[in-house]
DNA sequence: GTTCACATGTAACAGGTTACATGATTGG
DNA sequence: CCAATCATGTAACCTGTTACATGTGAAC
């Protein structure tokens, strides 16, 4: 597991759709908060699990839009997606380029430090906001699950940022930049 | 940024270390929760650094233990290190299989389901704990806001997945399983 | 007329991981 | 003697991203 592919599969999982959408629901929809995917690796993924029997699909022709190709999960699908989510899961991994840059606060520039803590706040808040409105339009425990564990995430982050911000700021460039004065 | 390049900068900025120390540092140290690197990505980086004149290296041999190449930034690296920070950081990037699996909980053996979180809920509580000792510890400013956003963060998953963890496990196995009786 | 959202797909490339190869020294 | 920790490094491989190539129809 740990790959495109049984993303696909819960995707699938939830009812038909295309690689378009298929992307969509990694880009905007409830996976993708914690899961991603691209173009580029989804429709080689949809072509491989075709093969394989474990999806199947068809054309469909909507007047007034370009035809898509939409995918079905099969029996056997299904099957290999229970098998998957039934072995161990990985660890979770966090990546933030943005930690690396508060650890290392005393070589930024002050206010380009500003700058990112503020960008930061804003994207957090409009994470936040989604997340509210889709726990809203939702019924499905699972996914209420995850969208409230994502927004006590959130939330926790944005409340130590905004609460600690100072001492971050208090060492920016603290350092001494090299092209800087002194 | 985003590379092993950056990270390496990064560590070497908080004094010499080798390519070993580093991956120790990105595994167990002050960076281990937000960002990773393993063996075969660290010395190859450490050696184009070298030979971009960003770091420069010695051995050491400490009578009683294996020789080691340690490597320490240089002005050149510093620069280019304060430069990689001033590039607008990449969004950051949660990768959680643990997720998918409470996502699709229906189709997850109940037991299952039951074992993962326990196991997460210790796993949580383990990171909390290193990082509140890592807390005690710590004087430097960066190390504390990034601790103390991870203790955060961690804290909040852990009471979410605490608190909410009976509807998952209310709707676990209800989809059928292939293999299960009905 | 041009931009936007929909829609599919490929190929080159980047960036890593895993597993392997090797070896010293300490402690049980 | 065996396991563990320290220690460095390579090569094969995998996985996915970026950028490209292509095209439709709607709305402004």
């Amino acid at each position: 597991m740990t790959n495109v592919r049984t993303l696909c599969l819960a995707i699938l999982n939830f009812g038909e759709a295309s690689g378009y959408e298929i992307r969509k629901a990694a880009h905007e929809g409830r996976f993708s908060h914690f899961i991603a995917a691209s173009y580029g690796a989804i429709y080689p993924a949809l072509a491989k699990l075709e093969a394989d029997g474990l999806v199947t699909s068809h054309e469909e022709r909507h007047p007034g839009k370009p035809p898509r190709r939409v995918y079905a999960i099969t029996e056997a699908g299904r099957a290999a997606f229970v098998r998957a989510l039934g072995e161990p899961p990985g660890a979770d991994v966090l990546k933030s380029e943005f930690l690396l840059v508060m650890l290392c606060a005393e070589v930024v520039d002050p206010e380009h430090a500003r700058h990112l803590i503020d960008e930061r706040l804003a994207d957090y808040q409009t994470r936040i906001d989604q997340m509210e409105e889709a726990e809203r339009n939702c019924e499905h425990p699972g996914s209420l699950f995850v969208i409230g564990f994502g927004l006590a995430m959130y939330r926790a982050m944005r409340s130590h940022l905004a609460a600690h911000r100072q001492d971050i700021e208090a060492v920016a460039g603290t350092a001494g930049l090299p092209q800087a004065a002194e």
